[in-house]
DNA sequence: GCCAACGTTGGC
DNA sequence: GCCAACGTTGGC
């Protein structure tokens, strides 16, 4: 089973959010990258860390879990929505969400600045990447457990 | 609010 | 296919 970090500004979506809806579309992932892994690499059951992003306190704050199959994320289609993409051919949608389900808040929020003191044991890790903007990104097994070890 | 880093766009 | 201009992300 993999796992996954996806960022959300919490002033858009939070752990609450989610915590209160139990199930969401992930919607408006607008990053070639981030929705290949969306398309090719998530299965359901997979693990996600629920990252908070531009906020004051930016860090891990929650445990999700994949919960479907990618399939064409609506909001590229709806003019009114912030994510429309006039571009996308509805016979070829470009953008695809997962749901993604709550399972648990962490004890506390496991701080970027954190994250990057345990940069040298996590390894490899794109979230400390130089200028990194992936908003869906891997986290290996390893990372997964020293992460969650830290809460 | 600033701004570095990055992805995308579009002219050539 | 190059690359400058532009828009966005996201930490600080």
């Amino acid at each position: 089973m993999a796992h996954w970090l996806m960022k959300s500004e919490p002033e858009e979506f939070s752990i609450d959010d989610l915590a209160s809806r139990g199930r969401e579309p992930w919607t408006g992932v607008r990053n070639y990258q981030a929705r290949n892994f969306l398309r090719d690499a998530m299965r359901v059951g997979d693990g996600v860390f629920f990252y908070h992003s531009n906020c004051k306190v930016p860090g891990i704050v929650g445990i999700a879990r994949v919960a479907s199959q990618a399939y064409p994320d609506p909001t590229q289609f709806d003019p009114q929505s912030d994510y429309f993409d006039p571009r996308s051919p509805p016979e070829a949608p470009r953008w695809q969400v997962v749901d993604i389900a709550f399972e648990r808040r962490l004890p506390r929020t496991i701080r970027l600045d954190e994250l990057r003191r345990h940069a040298a044991a996590l390894g490899d890790f794109p979230l400390l990447a130089r200028g990194n903007r992936l908003s869906v990104l891997p986290v290996t097994q390893a990372q997964w457990n020293a992460i969650l070890a830290l809460a």
